[in-house]
This record gives structure tokens, sequence and C-alpha cells, in this order.
DNA sequence: AACTTGTAGTTGTCTATACAACTTGTGTCA
DNA sequence: TGACACAAGTTGTATAGACAACTACAAGTT
């Protein structure tokens, strides 16, 4: 309602101070300044309750939808919950949730001013097993596009690309150049990525892998399996193979 | 500016048919559904340029701020581009960047429906190596605590944890009874979490940690390192190690 | 040719208001 | 005691308007 004198918005101390001087920040951003502030200094913990977007409101003296835009985002990252009706809470951070980014092999290596090179094993139609059939929503015996490729960075060999496709998805998979366009960037032109599911796992690599991938046998693998669903159907299924010394997967959480 | 305008704004048929069925979506859902339903059918592709607010508000018959908040979130999602002054773009998805969730051991083995105990190989402070202090952001010579704790999933080995804490961040960390109170539920509680990073590798575990974990000391394990910051402090740092026969991260997108 | 200026179009932010939907506590009534 | 109704407080959504900041293009100027 009546827009209030502007109590000072920079609150208790500390937290002013975190908060941070006079930043520009919009006045959306001082409020999830001052929220993030007292959560990360603890004066706030989890299940307590955030004031009131109408206190808010007045602290800072600004609209509502102002407040209510800060709370909005500072849900959106997992720092508070909301619950129409009772309030805004501070959320239980028991679950570290990060951003994992997984990137095309090409640009990766690219990126880090190196050198990307591509081995064709194979490029070819086959018939469905059951398995297979099972996983790219198939029936069997369905023709599927196989391909396995090896990407070297400067000449090294960092991964073992083991992928099946459904040609109703990407019709000239097999047409292809894999030495200049990896398969991950075709499919993403062709067929628009709607879902993705993937597991991280380590293994031993087959002996066929090891020899490829030039490595011992015993060396262990990071192997990622990646299911890619574009629109109604289940685009490819792969499994990528690392080896265990010259990759990680890496990530990081932004309170 | 103006721009070339590839696109056909009515819902042409199989976009509309998708964002379909008269649910009962909010306004700004529906302009969300709807441009969201032309990129994954690939009707408007990475870098083609999406309808400007005011085309989306005559369209739809909305505020401008309602569709003002329908592609602020679709940018907060990854799936647009926009650029002040000149437009919104359909985001390029070169990057599959999805949420990896790192939950405390604990929880995640009671959510299974599973029995969690620990058994604690080590509790103790000691004198921080030249590695260790850096890694803690100490000088070489503090104090730091040290852990090392085997987690149990209904008496099957699942985790090997190796931790270095920060004695600013956790003073009373070592007088925690860890088969009661995991590490991480203890350091989240009194060292809030403002910071965190990690990376997934594979290796083989020592014969030490091979017997602990009741594997084969050929058998990979996947390793996590994580270092968390709390504050102003490097809280945390810790190796945990899982065998490959029992564990995998997986995580999933969803456009 | 190179530079400057103007202008229309676009996104970024903020306000003041309104109503809907839900939660919680309180008080009344049977 | 128990069931119900009500009121106050909270979040969810939507609108109409305003100004700021920025971009891209076009036209004019040097």
């Amino acid at each position: 309602m009546a827009r209030k004198e502007p109590t000072n918005p920079s609150a208790s101390s500390a937290v002013a101070a975190t908060a941070g001087a006079a930043t520009k920040l919009p006045a959306y951003g001082k409020v999830k300044a001052f929220i993030k502030g007292h959560i990360s200094a603890g004066t706030w913990k989890p299940r307590d309750s955030v004031p009131s977007e109408s206190a808010l409101m007045e602290q800072f003296g600004m609209s509502r939808m102002t407040v209510n835009r800060a709370l909005r985002e500072l849900m959106g990252e997992g720092l508070v919950t909301r619950v129409q009706g009772s309030g805004t809470f501070v959320a239980e951070l028991h679950r570290i949730s990060s951003q994992l980014t997984i990137r095309d092999v090409h640009e990766e290596v690219l990126e880090r001013g190196h050198q990307h090179t591509v081995t064709v094993l194979l490029v070819k139609a086959e018939k469905a097993s059951a398995d297979l059939a099972r996983s790219l929503g198939l029936a069997v015996g369905d023709k599927v596009f196989h391909t396995i490729l090896i990407h070297f960075e400067n000449d090294v060999p960092i991964q073992y690309e083991d992928r099946y496709v459904n040609p109703a998805a990407a019709p000239e998979y097999l047409q292809i150049d894999f030495t200049q366009t990896t398969p991950t960037h075709h499919l993403l032109k062709v067929a628009p990525l709607t879902e993705a599911s993937y597991a991280i796992e380590a293994c031993l690599p087959s002996t066929r892998e090891a020899r490829y991938l030039a490595i011992q046998p015993r060396e262990p693998c990071l192997v990622m399996m990646r299911r890619t669903v574009s629109g109604s159907h289940i685009a490819s299924v792969a499994r990528l193979l690392y080896p265990g010394s010259r990759y990680s997967f890496a990530g990081q959480f932004q309170a």
C-alpha cells in the first residue's frame, strides 16, 4: 500500500557488509543479496522463516512485485522454499545440487586450444537386438544405425564412442562424414534435444577398447551411458568410455 | 532492431498439439509451452529469433510483464538467449547441461528404504602437510581435523570417506559421534554452504581401501573429490571412494 | 571512405493495484 | 469435545503503465 519512507535497506551490520558496498545491483538483486547473506552467514538456518513479502516490501521500500521476483528467483536457485498461504523458508541444503555440463567432445577439446581428430571404426546399419530395441523404443529386428569412433586430443585417444541411433530421428546419419562432424553435433541439428538422461560409472575396458584407447587393460575407465530423446523418439543411446587417467567430470555449486 | 521473422507466430498445429490439451497452465506457462514446443519440434532452430515481447503480447493477448516472465524463465532454463536491445534467440543446445544432485549418503540410503550404518576408522587432529595446507587455505603445520569413515548400505560397504576439515569452520568436529551424524550433516549445520566444487574420476583402490570396501584390488572405483566453502573459510576437503560395481552417478535433463 | 547522429525496436527494471488460492489459528456452535 | 466457519496472513498470478539501457540500422556529415 502506501509507500513507507525507505527504511534503511542495508540491514544489520554483518550482512550488509557481505552484501557489499553501494553495489549497483538492481532492486530485486539487493533483496536477494540480503537473504543470501543471512543464509550463508548462518544467521538464518534451514527451516527458519524468511520475512514475508510485505515485510521485505516495507523494509526495502520496494513494491511487492519486486520483492516477489527476488524470492521467486531464490526458490529457483534452491535456496528457499515457498508455500502458498504459509510463508517462505530457508531450504534444507542437505543436497548439494550442482550443474554438471556435458559438452560435445569436439568443442571441449577446441576450447582447450588443442586439436581434435577422429578415427572411424564402424558405420553400419544393423538389426536391433532385444536389449537395444527396448532401450531405443523399437521392435526387435528393426533397423538401427551403429557407429564406433575414437576421439583424439592432440593425437592422444580420450574417448571411445559406441553409439546406436534411431533412424527415425536421423535418417541421414550414415551419410555423415564423422571426421568432420561429430555424431552429437549432427543429432542436435536434426533432432533437437528435449530430454536426456545419463549415468556415470567406473569400469574396466575390454581388450579391444583398451587397445584403441592405448591404455593398459587394467586401467580403470569412466563410462558415461547417455540416452537422448527428441520429441517423441528416443534418438540415440551412447556409451562413452574415457581413460580414467586422462579425464574427469568436474562441476561446481555457488550459493 | 527488426528481424527477418522466419517464424509463424500462429501456433502451427503440431506445436499447439504438444503444448496442447486445454491444460490449466497459468498464462506465462502457456507462452513457455508454446516456445518450448517450437524449439523441441525443431521448427525454431538455434540462433533463430523468438518473437519479441510485444509480438507475443499481442498474439496471446497478455500484458508485457507476463510475457517477460515467460521469456526470463526460459533464459534461466538455458533454452533461449536474450540480448538487451537486440532480441531473444533460441540458444545453442550444444551443451547438455544438467542437474547432478549430490546428496548426503545417509539420506540417499534411507530414501532407498535401506539401512545406513557407519564404521569409524579414524578421528584425529593432525598438522597440515604442504599440499593439504594449500587446499584448505591454511599454513603448513596448522591444525586440521582428519576423519576416515566407511558407510554401509544394508551392511554392504558403499563409500570410503577420507575427509579433512578446517577447525575454524567446525571447531567441535572431533566431538561428533559419527555413527549418529554424518560429517556432511554436521558441516552443513555449523558451516552453511556457500560454494562447492568437485571432480569425479575413476581409479583403482589402494590395498587398504579395497580391504575396507570388500572389493578386489583390481576393481575400478569412482572417486569424488569435493571441496566445500563456507563464508570465507574453506570448510572441508573430502575424497569419497565408491566401488564401481555398486555405485553410479546419474542425472537428467528436461527441456 | 570514415565518422557522427538520430531513431525505431528491443529487453531490463520497477511501480501500484487487483484478485485468486491456500494455510493457519481462533472462536463459535452443536 | 469435536466440527465447522471465519478472518487474517501469505504466496501466486496478472495487468497497465512508465522509464532506462542497449542495439542495429539509416541517413547525413566530414
